[in-house]
DNA sequence: CAATATACCTGGATGC
DNA sequence: TGCATCCAGGTATATT
């Protein structure tokens, strides 16, 4: 499900309520994710500790702890937080549980599993976070995603401008959704080599990058089948998808029907009139 | 090193 | 109704 924007939603949803929340105890499914998790060593870390405030790299949340540990979350493709209170019956595929001393209770849903929970204990999570960072690519928000930058780090690549936009290590939070608005956006055929466009392309995508990503972030995300904020409240950007998931349907520029094929092992959706190969 | 394939999971939609 | 098949918002790992 979560691409930037979700994670983003998620993350200021439960800012609004869980800053300050002391943690009390953490229950766990059993249920093996992404990764190990092991609830005697957050029980250890986390319980009394106060949540300072929480942060975003890429699709990870960073909920940063009163003793400078951080519990490290990701949505995976199914992943869902939710704050309830305790007493509330817990949901299939409920798969971690951090009791908070004011009743309520941060839950983890995960259906398929993709998802990941990570600590940092306090003496290493400085030097984790530097790692994590380093694997990670350029934020769309942030200075250094500009038409010159990219059209540098797509120097040499032969892999489509719509992979490149996808690969993580490149560039941090843009999915498979994403990646398809945007390029009908800039009007960028999403198979050209990235390596082949032209600076005015690159400009293109960065502008519309943000604008895009900013729109779906007021807009609470994308709910295709199971997105939902913090607050439980689906997103309304799909209302303003152009392409993703419209094969068929009318450009809505130039009514050319909308085709769909596939990338990199990955359902894309273009207007062929509107979005051409330049070289 | 870069590009591509595969694996990890569950469940909804589709077709026979 | 049942069953098989395909598909889904992500990413680490193996293979070419």
């Amino acid at each position: 499900m979560p691409e930037l924007p979700e994670v983003e939603v998620t993350r200021l949803g439960l800012l609004q309520q869980l800053t300050g929340g002391t943690v009390c105890d953490v229950w766990w499914s059993g249920k093996r994710l992404r990764t190990e998790i092991k609830t005697a060593v957050l029980k250890n870390s986390l319980c009394t500790q106060q949540l300072v405030t929480i942060d975003r790299r890429a699709k990870y949340l960073l909920f940063r702890f009163s003793q400078k540990a951080v519990l490290v979350i990701h949505l995976g493709m199914t992943g869902k937080l939710s704050l309830v209170s305790f007493t509330r019956p817990r949901d299939k595929h409920d798969h971690l549980g951090l009791t908070l001393s004011n009743g309520m209770e941060l839950r983890f849903n995960d259906c398929r599993r993709f998802g990941s929970i990570i600590l940092w204990p306090h003496d290493t999570a400085e030097k984790q976070e530097y790692l994590l960072s380093q694997h990670e690519g350029i934020e769309p928000f942030s200075r250094e995603f500009n038409g010159p930058a990219l059209q540098h780090l797509a120097r040499k690549r032969t892999a489509a401008v719509k992979t490149f936009l996808m690969n993580g290590r490149i560039i941090a939070g843009i999915g498979n959704i994403y990646a398809n608005e945007i390029l009908f956006a800039a009007r960028v055929h999403p198979a050209q080599p990235a390596g082949t466009l032209v600076l005015e392309q690159w400009q293109q995508i960065a502008d519309v990058s943000r604008n895009i990503l900013q729109k779906a972030i007021a807009a609470g995300g994308t709910t295709i089948a199971d997105f939902l904020g913090a607050n439980g409240n689906p997103g309304y950007f799909q209302l303003q998808l152009s392409v993703y998931g419209k094969k068929g349907q009318p450009c809505p520029l130039c009514s050319t029907p909308i085709t769909r094929t596939v990338l990199g092992g990955r359902a894309t959706f273009l207007c062929s009139s509107c979005q051409q190969q330049r070289h």
